[in-house]
DNA sequence: TCAAATTACTATCAAAACGATAGTAATAAC
DNA sequence: GTTATTACTATCGTTTTGATAGTAATTTGA
């Protein structure tokens, strides 16, 4: 893979991989909702195209913000999910909810999202708890 | 201007303004390096199309994030200011800085950013004082 | 047990967005 | 008053997106 990067700025580099109207709906959809399949993510509301869909999920697991797995049980199901790496991108993704929340309801209609009137800090660790937790259960229910 | 908007979640909405490779980059130069016009964002080491810019500048008008001004003592040039709803865009900002800091180098050269490594709510509230003294130098000083 | 359903994609192709370059109009500088 | 600068717009080939259809493997259910 050559190099895409249009310069050395962390910001610039960091939107080089998920600056993009997708890949941090995945990353939503993987820590907020918990899903973990193809079908998961297509079912969201904002209907991703498969062929996008699939585009953005290789280019997540060659930057390594995600793996894609099988569990032992099932040879149908792919599971992605979340690395360490991408469990920092949580205050960005909080960030963003926060300001959506707060600066667009004069443009659009926005979901309430329960919790998010906490303490950030608060919000970020029990978001990372929860996927956390929630993979736990997955490994151990098989 | 019809709705644009995939669904009403704050993240997916707030990714239907900004979540583009150009937007968050036009704001950096303005939050960061204090650039005010059009000239000055087409120097920047990411060499943005005067198209996309022109059409970056007018959706980031159009959504309320930033103007467009005159100084009193040029008719040539217009300046771009940040507004209070952009500015909290600071923390989001910030925290893509930081996260491509520590986690993009094995894939790209990454510019040490001075003072990156302060406490992240002294370094976004820096960064708006910052701003909003140069602006008003700008207007103090014509 | 075998047909139907589910999952995870890939393929296709039209439409939209991007991006490099050139050109224009207004203002400012020399 | 000629040249330079600024702020764009225009053009057009290339790339990306996105809607839809199709395929292969696995699993489910009668």
């Amino acid at each position: 893979m050559e190099n895409k990067f249009r310069s050395s700025c962390p910001i610039a580099s960091t939107l080089d991989i998920i600056g993009d109207k997708w890949s941090l709906l995945v990353l939503r959809d993987m820590l907020f909702h918990h899903k973990l399949t193809f079908r998961d993510f297509s079912l969201s509301d904002e209907q991703i195209a498969p062929s996008i869909l699939s585009s953005r999920l290789k280019l997540l697991v060659s930057y390594e913000l995600i793996t894609k797995e099988k569990l032992a049980d099932n040879k149908k199901e792919n599971i992605y999910i979340l690395s360490k790496k991408a469990l920092e991108l949580s205050p960005l993704l909080v960030d963003i909810s926060i300001w959506g929340d707060k600066h667009l309801r004069s443009f659009n209609t926005i979901d309430n999202i329960e919790g998010l009137d906490l303490e950030r800090s608060l919000v970020i660790s029990t978001v990372k708890e929860r996927y956390n937790s929630m993979l736990q259960d997955i490994v151990l229910s098989k």
